[in-house]
DNA sequence: AATGGCATACTAGTATGCAAGTTGCCGCGA
DNA sequence: TCGCGGCAACTTGCATACTAGTATGCCATT
């Protein structure tokens, strides 16, 4: 690399990434297929997926920093306890972009915004059987990225991705009960209603009431399966 | 390791790093001593800190994750331009989450936390000279981190201060003028004042008015150094 | 002289070998 | 039988060698 002063960076380009082990550990531990405690090994890791320990290690390394495992050298690699203040940081923190963000997003909404979160509802609402999880799962996140976009700050509904991860280790604990999924629809609907109404108090009261519920539902798991948690 | 489904994870012990690399390459990028578009390599960094690439790697790989720097496969790694949008976005989140903290911190202050906002105050105070930037921008952070803490919330500030990242970069661009130091110091009596009255509402009005000081000698230095800057 | 192609040098990505440290098992002794 | 000491196998941390891909500058050709 030359030093020359202008030297201008290159367009940005995610690194083509062989970190498929990335998103599988991810996964798995997300997921709960590998619970709590539970070591793993680069070593072994590697083997499994038959790369060598360097990419390996990275994710690892990576994963750590998100707070899903806990590297002690020297001892092993393990995956993190769920961490009770950590969950409640992240309703904390969670709770206060969204509401302020979806304030913002009533009082921006045009024509065009509303249809699109009408078209998320519709979707939403076509997969709420309990064998479509997954899908219920992701329009769920869609829709929220999708306020977060009506208020012009896409890049906090990535923030809260990332803030939201040890929320979402509990919520795989369990699935939902059967009027979960219409339950959360149904909160859905209320927020944009108030959205399209132009309405940012009732937008903010509409949220709040929907993570209250999200809230309820991960403090109840946590109770249910506090051996994999940690004060 | 061993498949005992009750083997208990280690306590935490961050890993005994020789990344004093990660350290100090940030701050060489936040204090601007290598300037945004410059290019840096992994081989050049191993020799100048006499470790080998492994250790130079992961360092890059974090500050990569946080923003800093640009890792273009195999062509080079870059020191990342300052994204104008990344600090519109920082600034929001930085508001939202740091007035409803102070919110809550001036409905729990008790006494003893009132008299640790006046200690920082008194110390702030005497750091006030040009030539004690450091100091002064390090009593400027801890109260807010204290701010954060009496609110219940320390690990608000913790991801504050990730988010923050991109303001630094532009903070450090250029120091502050006479009266600066002197205004901060005033805005934070004001919010300690509003917090030791046990007044919310004053409390988020005065944080307010501190951020949307900081936020306009932000705007300001970015205008003035558009060179470091992309849309 | 301008241009196109090629060789070279440099980059990050990956694999692997070695070092240092910890754990836990296993055998020995009381 | 119980306790203790040492060894062996495992772990991650680090260093280094190798691979593949890119940018760049030189040279031949037009």
């Amino acid at each position: 690399m030359t030093d020359s002063p202008t030297s201008s960076a290159p367009t940005d380009i995610r690194g083509p990434r062989l970190h498929g082990v990335y998103d599988a550990l991810r996964a798995a531990v997300l997921s709960g297929e590998i619970r709590p405690g539970e070591g793993i090994s680069e070593t072994r890791v590697a083997a499994r997926y038959g790369v060598s320990r360097t990419p390996v290690r990275e994710a690892f390394r990576r994963l750590a920093d998100e707070g899903f495992l806990r590297i002690v050298p020297q001892v092993g690699t393990f995956v993190a306890p769920i961490q009770l203040g950590a969950v409640s940081d992240s309703q904390f923190i969670r709770e206060t972009l969204e509401c302020r963000t979806v304030r913002l997003a009533a009082e921006r909404a045009e024509a065009a915004d509303v249809a699109s979160l009408t078209r998320l509802l519709d979707s939403h609402r076509a997969v709420m059987s309990p064998d479509r999880h997954s899908e219920f799962f992701a329009l769920d996140e869609a829709t929220h990225a999708e306020l977060a976009r009506i208020a012009g700050r896409p890049a906090v509904w990535d923030l809260l991705v990332a803030v939201k991860a040890q929320l979402d280790r509990v919520r795989f604990l369990s699935l939902h009960s059967e009027g979960w999924a219409a339950k959360i629809v149904g909160e859905h609907q209320s927020i944009v209603d108030r959205v399209a109404a132009r309405d940012p108090d009732g937008a903010e009261e509409a949220m709040r009431a929907h993570l209250r519920t999200v809230f309820a539902a991960v403090d109840e798991i946590a109770r249910t399966n506090s051996h994999f948690f940690e004060t």
